[in-house]
RNA sequence: GGCCCGUUGGUCAAGCGGUUAAGACACCGCCCUUUCACGGCGGCUUCACGAGUUCGAAUCUCGUACGGGUCACCA
């Protein structure tokens, strides 16, 4: 019931973020929700910029959220930079717009001057606060007389404009993700509208934009679901349409309190410097608040537009689990090109200081071997530079002394030899060749592969574990690999 | 504190009055393998609590507890 969406009229969603900030994963979300709805329905996607806290709005901000919804590809039809028949699409450049409307309220008297200064509401705050009372605004200016009115501008004070709440009513919408829903007026209040700057404030701004762009759906976070009456009232008052409301539930941390930089990284800049795929980050969060009609996990754009539905998204927060994002990045991490992993993975091996950013087209052919190599071990592109030693370090240092122990056996250095004459008498190193003279050194020796594979893997690289033997010695070549297994065997004595 | 929302395993979750309560991540074990990873197989662990409605409740109702959001001239 809750989750109709009516395709006779066409759906217009909006992505409305105020750029005061790093681009959070949150909004990401809910930007991610509002494109899906819009691509399902053959809708459109407004962006929308809220800057009316003009103290804190940044022009880097909105670059960041235009490239972060980019990356995600998460286009929009309409807004700031594409234009529209509905715009301008920042809120600071409407500001006359909001102005008629306010004339207008403050004709019909559904708004009021108030005169309030900071401090005499504050102080009326905490007084009805240690009373256990609501801190609502108490009406001291809503009928004032011309002579008070007077006074207080004599006495320099710029006033704010409330809207005068309606009392004793029960104020009830309809929310696609949490059904029916009612507050009461009486614990709304009178509530500023416009700043006394002449700014309006975004519980106004919101519901002016929303009709105007004709926003059909509301999909926005549940930290907006108690602001929503306010915005009804307004809606009523104004005798504007009251688009559709959806509240997506939080994203939690770890310790189930609201995402925050102290849970570790939430800004979609930062995963996409730590070298997650975009595909990936859509999947997921994806995910996290709503769930497909079957068991699949692994969804493309194309595949969650298709299975996406308003009516399987959840009610209730999800936790961020960085190893669930982790599992779904390391899928895409191994279907991706090795040249495009390599692409990725170069500022991270720069900045680590195993590459300067000038390869030769030889060097960078190397590397994507070696990536290539490496590739399905990765999570995210930056754990790149754990494996980088083995590729980069022709200076072989020994991990510990049991890596070492490896080495110290009788067998040993006969196998090397063997295995040196043999990786000489190659015509080509290639992966083909090298594993048929591994085998073979078993044979001849009579031992066991450990006995082979495992003294040539630590004298290569001073570690037991890494990616596959073979396929490393291609991509070292064999004068590499002589020159470091040389090295390391003359270094035990 | 008022108002509002939420509560299925460690995490994401399916479930819409009758199920052995799916699946995934994580974890553990086994297999594969020269190692690690991948992959395959198996295991672990769940309906917050208490009443009620009902022949029957994870599913409906109420209460309690816990978590969260909001009450700004922030959005």
């Amino acid at each position: 019931m809750g989750g109709l969406i009516f395709m006779s009229e066409e759906v217009r969603v909006r992505f409305a973020p105020s750029p005061t900030g790093p681009f959070h994963i949150g909004g990401a979300r809910s930007a991610l929700f509002n494109w899906l709805l819009a691509k399902k329905t053959g809708g459109k996607l407004i962006l929308r910029i809220e800057d009316t806290d003009r103290a804190r709005s940044t022009k880097e901000s909105e670059e960041n959220i235009k490239e972060a919804l980019k990356w995600l590809g998460i286009t929009w039809d309409e807004g700031i930079d594409v234009g529209g028949e509905y715009g301008p699409y920042r809120q600071t450049e409407r500001i006359e717009i909001y102005k008629k409307f306010t004339d207008k309220l403050l004709a019909e008297g559904k708004a009021y001057y108030c005169y309030c200064s900071d401090e005499e509401l504050e102080a009326e705050r905490n007084a009805l606060m240690a009373k256990n009372e609501m801190p609502i605004y108490q009406g001291q200016c809503r009928q004032l007389t011309a002579e008070q009115e007077a006074k207080f501008i004599a006495e320099g004070r710029k006033p704010t404009i409330r809207f005068r709440t309606p009392t004793n009513q029960q104020i009830v919408f309809d929310d696609l993700v949490r059904g029916k829903m009612s507050f009461e007026s009486n614990g709304v209040g009178d509530f500023v509208i416009v700043k006394s700057d002449g700014t309006p404030v975004y519980n106004y701004a919101v519901v002016l934009d929303d009709a105007l762009m004709k926003i059909s759906h509301v999909i926005r976070a549940e930290e907006h679901l108690s602001n929503t009456p306010r915005q009804v009232v307004l809606y009523q008052a104004l005798e504007l349409p009251v688009p559709i409301f959806g509240h997506i539930s939080l994203i939690l941390g770890k310790d189930r309190s609201k995402m925050s930089k102290r849970h570790g990284a939430t800004s979609v800049d930062q995963y996409r410097k730590l070298g997650y795929l975009p595909e990936a980050i859509d999947n997921f969060l994806a995910l996290l608040g709503w769930a497909p009609n079957s068991e699949q996990e692994i969804f493309s754009s194309e595949e969650l537009i298709q299975e996406f539905s308003m009516d399987r998204v959840a009610k209730n927060p999800a936790v961020f689990d960085i190893d669930k994002l982790n599992w779904i990045n390391a899928h895409y991490m191994k279907t991706a090109s090795a040249e495009k992993i390599t692409f990725l993975a170069i500022p991270h091996l720069v900045e680590a200081g195993y590459i300067d950013g000038e390869l030769t087209a030889e060097d960078k052919d190397k590397l994507v071997k070696f990536i290539a190599v490496i590739q399905d071990h990765l999570s995210y592109v930056a754990q790149v530079v754990d494996y980088a030693d083995i590729y980069f370090k022709d200076a072989v240092v020994i991990e510990d002394q049991e890596t070492k122990d490896v080495l110290l056996d009788e067998e040993i250095p006969a196998v090397i030899a063997l295995f040196k004459e043999k990786l000489n008498a190659l015509e080509e190193v290639n992966e083909a060749n090298i594993k048929p003279i591994l085998k073979a050194i078993t044979k001849e020796l009579k031992v066991g592969g450990k006995k082979v594979f495992m003294p040539i893997r630590v004298a290569m690289t001073g570690q037991m574990h890494g990616p596959d033997l073979v396929r490393l010695i291609e991509v070292l070549g064999r004068e590499r690999v002589i020159a470091r297994i040389d090295a390391t065997m003359s270094s035990l004595n």
